[in-house]
RNA sequence: CGGGGAUUGGCGCAGUUGGCUAGCGCGCCGCGUUUGGGACGCGGAGGUCGGAGGUUCGAGUCCUCUAUCCCCGACCA
């Protein structure tokens, strides 16, 4: 991509209307634009980032069995009467609208009671089961108080599977395996692993507890009790004696800390497969309750907890994994010599499938360096008299301080190597 | 939803006890000089002060209502 053609401009001010690290970032460097408390739009390089997450999301969740789906926006408010949902006093997030004729519909919060409807016509023999169905859609909540930037919207990414099991066994064994098979691995992707601790939390109406995976952060909303010796921790909603006990956790080896929930998994047991009339039969000709389980990650939060955690004073700082391009290549000045070298690598690396985001405007060199740090893309390469005339191109890593300078003709090869260094 | 703060060109801000054509920086346009860490000079364009109502000879400055944004809390992925 030639940064000419890309539509963004940096700023040196953050905003004033955000104090969060993150939404303050993305929006100087271009990546996402505020359209009102709570709600963002994605621009080009902020839209990569989603769609890089997403992704990774996507081939973790397929991996273990999950089928993509989309479920529709708009809600059937008949189905969520069935199950007690619709209720304001009993879910009170809702948006809720009305179609020209007057009809109530809902905005898409979560998508049990519509999934289970749908897939209602396809299950009805053990053969049918088990199965995982997940999206990659935008939910709508209307939170009372927005904040944090793209850490709590009201309109968000999200990740929800949904699994649909024919015994509580089958279901356990899914619900067990998720974690370090599916969630782990996307959070190591993300280099976020080391610190993003499995966490139990309130089950809700169905079990006592749910899991969530919680990532220490110190802009993060709750607060959770971690061993980390055992990778465990509790949320300080269930942290209590008794639950110390029930999952042999000792107080001593504890510490309080902030975290960021990153991903959640529910056992829901069968309340809304029997209030919704999913059962299927088994082989020996009887009727069964279908056990689910949903399972979320908040893809779009994801993109605001990497941007916060990573960045340093100069700004933005991405995993390879997520970095919109992997190299910002920028030509210094407009000589001949100079332009036709930053030309001739930008289109090697690009044919080479290396993803670069070169800089060819009629600016400044620092303007330049400024705008290659805040946009956080894992490695820099400059072009100048100054580079040509030391052998070639200057390198350097976002994260480190010191440059080297390459010959044009293994410039290819060391970015290769450096990226799977850094992967 | 309770408490606190804010709202003035695209962005960040200043604007005294109400007083004359509402300023500054960034950005933008033009010309010139520059070119390794967000350059400089000169010349421009752009706001009616969140909105409505009121007080006053006169309101960005005072009053009332209202909208929006941020923070703390409660609630939530």
């Amino acid at each position: 991509m030639r940064r000419s053609q890309l539509f963004i401009k940096t700023k040196k001010q953050a905003p004033a209307d955000e104090t969060a690290k993150n939404a303050q970032l993305l929006i100087r460097a271009g990546y996402i634009h505020k359209e009102m408390a709570g709600v963002y739009s994605y621009l080009p390089l902020g839209k990569i980032v989603i769609e890089k997450i997403s992704q990774i999301v996507r081939e973790e969740m397929n991996k273990i069995g999950g089928l993509e789906v989309l479920m529709s926006t708009l809600q059937n408010k008949e189905i969520w009467e069935i199950t007690g949902r619709w209720d304001d006093k009993k879910v009170d997030n809702w948006f809720k609208t009305k179609l020209a004729n007057g009809t109530d519909v809902g905005v898409g919060l979560t998508h049990e009671e519509p999934l289970i409807n749908a897939i209602k016509n396809f299950v009805s023999s053990y053969k049918d089961l088990p199965i995982y169905p997940y999206q990659i859609q935008t939910k709508f909540r209307n939170e009372l108080r927005a904040k944090s930037g793209l850490m709590r919207g009201r309109e968000f990414l999200m990740k929800d599977l949904y699994s649909f099991s024919r015994s509580q066994k089958e279901h356990d064994k899914f619900y067990n395996d998720i974690a370090p098979n599916a969630y782990f691995e996307v959070y190591r992707r993300l280099d976020l692993g080391d610190i993003t601790y499995k966490t139990f939390a309130s089950g809700g109406y169905f079990s006592k507890f749910s899991l969530e995976f919680q990532t220490l952060s110190e802009v993060g909303e709750d607060t959770i009790y971690l061993d980390k010796t055992k990778r465990l921790a509790v949320n300080k909603e269930v942290y209590s004696d008794e639950v110390l006990n029930d999952l042999g956790l000792s107080k001593d080896g504890l510490e309080e800390v902030k975290a960021v929930e990153v991903g959640n998994i529910f056992p829901l047991g069968s309340g809304y497969s029997d209030a919704l009339g999913l059962y299927f039969t088994d082989e020996h000709g009887q009727r069964q309750s279908v056990i689910m389980g949903c399972y979320g990650i908040g893809v779009s939060r994801l993109a605001g907890l990497l941007a916060e955690h990573f960045a340093d004073e100069r700004g933005l700082v991405w995993p390879v994994s997520v970095a919109p391009y992997a190299v910002y290549l920028a030509c210094l000045e407009d000589k001949p010599e100079v332009k036709k070298l930053s030309d001739s690598v930008y289109s090697e690396l690009t044919s080479a499938g290396i993803s670069v985001l070169y800089d060819d405007r009629d600016e400044r060199p620092g303007e330049k360096f400024a705008d290659a740090d805040l946009l956080g893309m894992p490695l820099r390469l400059i072009v100048s008299e100054k580079s040509i005339a030391g052998g070639g191109l200057e390198l350097k890593s976002r994260t480190k301080d010191d440059t080297q300078i390459v010959p044009a003709d293994s410039v290819k090869q060391l970015i290769v190597d450096r990226l799977s260094g850094l992967v």
